[in-house]
DNA sequence: CACCTGTGATACCTCGCCGGTATCACCGGT
DNA sequence: ACCGGTGATACCGGCGAGGTATCACAGGTG
């Protein structure tokens, strides 16, 4: 009746993402038939057609998408499954801390020190990582607690305390006419023509349309604060942005952001228990949760 | 380099939850040998020992009792892949609801009858389940939505709405001397020699010790419960449980049972998002939040 | 309009490995 | 000493995963 082999859901999810058979098969270091044939039984098992073949490769049908995100959350759990059973076989264990690159630095040391500073503390891997990319390592095993900002980043399925609440500033070039101004709005902001705010690639890699310049990583965006050719929104705290020629105004109505100490819902150990309470102790913000030590 | 087939999860499981291989390979409807092979290929690749083989049977190491957890987790994504992709391209979708049977009946029928008041309020399924099983039965896709019980239910990887926050009472044969008090506190109704509360089995079977009796199911409960073996602390609404010959005194130092509706972290449907708003105006409680629509 | 190109599907074959049977090695309790 | 029950090993057979060759089909393109 059931089964389906880990085996057909990477393939299906390499089709998908690649929309093309021989590309997905090439990705998959394998022949382009065998496949065919696998995502055929695959949708004869399920009895539902995932794919729609078109002249020019292949395109999703509403239950291929549903297929495609389920798929990536079930592959996700099982590599996390052989990364955690890996570890926890690992005799002196850590616990690997992931963040984006570059934020909140001071956040991150304070914690690190604090938790050092435990009697019997257990050592800290940080493992830096682009974007939003935290709740994908947490998901999958890489990481087992992340630093991570509301509301940005998508907090589903994960459990989490809140470090730190901050107003968000605008990151301009100190010559412009922004710049001598006390305090801006996002309307203000968000409208300048000399600076149009960077786009970033949506899911499907293409980009939104707009006057901004397309970025695809965190350091194209810097070199293009460096240059002078766009403007950035982002929390008062990461100082990783901010150069002598630059300054940073204050934006009153934008949203303000939530640094939070985030790890996947169910996770249960000790190490991560203490490091929780010394992150709740670090600002006695109201704690959203704690994990359970059964 | 990894691979994992969900076969050897399975397997793993069957062993590790039997805690013997001829009786796992009879539930897996195979011989035995092959199975150690399996397990033995599965420790080899994942270079961790899983299990401990004794004289009498098997037991888990530490990273195995880690595997067993992940790799049941993994499983549930797997399922829950499957149930999703098929119910979304089955034409006329419905929710599957589950609930504890016997639980809220009033709440429900309110719900229910809300939502169909609705507008293009699509169908409702409902599914009933014994005690805990609702968080697997949403990781696993065998339904969309539930109804839960803080605190008794764990919430991890839920998300979810509050409806109702009540008390709870004590259910006594009529004739009890205690069935007279107008209140009754905890301490008391803990310690009533002539009727000890029942012992629910622990996760591996075994009971703790104690004077009750020894049950597993509810039914079994509210068997004992009728016969005047036992007395039960339930919140004030579960109307199954209450029969004329027994009385309900409210216990005024039990923590207070909230009644919730939960769905899987980062479920996004209309249908969804259409239910939980309705429960969220049926009783105007603070909204924990809300199912996303992207 | 014939032809070439690039797509996924089909036909057919081979061989790896998954599972079955038979048996062993080990040990604990009579 | 013996027997029963455990998991491990040896060996074998068949299914199915994957490879190669090829087809069917639709668009461009001269």
């Amino acid at each position: 009746m059931d089964g389906l082999e880990t085996r057909e859901l990477r393939y299906f999810v390499a089709v998908a993402e690649e929309r093309h058979f021989g590309r997905a098969a090439e990705r998959l270091s394998m022949a382009q038939p065998p496949l065919s044939r696998a995502i055929q039984q695959l949708e004869r098992r399920l009895g539902v057609v995932l794919l729609e073949r078109n002249r020019r490769g292949v395109s999703l049908t509403p239950a291929g998408e549903v297929m495609l995100a389920q798929a990536r959350l079930a592959l996700d759990a099982v590599d996390a499954a052989v990364r955690r059973t890996r570890r926890a076989a690992a005799a002196r264990s850590t616990l690997v801390l992931t963040t984006k690159a570059g934020a909140s630095h001071e956040l991150l040391k304070e914690l690190l020190d604090a938790h050092a500073a435990r009697p019997g503390a257990v050592g800290i891997d940080v493992l830096l990582c682009e974007l939003g990319e935290q709740g994908r390592l947490l998901r999958d095993g890489r990481a087992d607690v992340a630093i991570m900002h509301a509301p940005f980043d998508v907090m589903t399925g994960l459990d989490s305390v809140e470090i730190l609440t901050e107003g968000q500033v605008a990151i301009l070039p100190a010559a412009h006419p922004l710049a001598r101004r006390s305090s801006l709005t996002m309307a203000e902001v968000s409208d300048v023509p000399d600076l149009p705010i960077a786009r970033w690639p949506r899911h499907d890699y293409t980009y939104p349309p707009g006057p901004g310049p397309e970025v695809r990583s965190q350091s194209q965006l810097a070199q293009l604060v460096a240059l002078g050719r766009t403007l950035l929104v982002i929390p008062a705290s990461s100082r990783a942005w901010q150069w002598p020629e630059h300054v940073a105004v204050p934006v009153l109505d934008a949203p303000p952001v939530t640094t939070l100490l985030a790890w996947p819902a169910g996770a249960r150990s000790e190490a991560l228990a203490g490091l929780v309470e010394t992150a709740g102790r670090l600002r006695a913000g109201g704690a959203a949760g704690s994990p359970g030590v059964s």
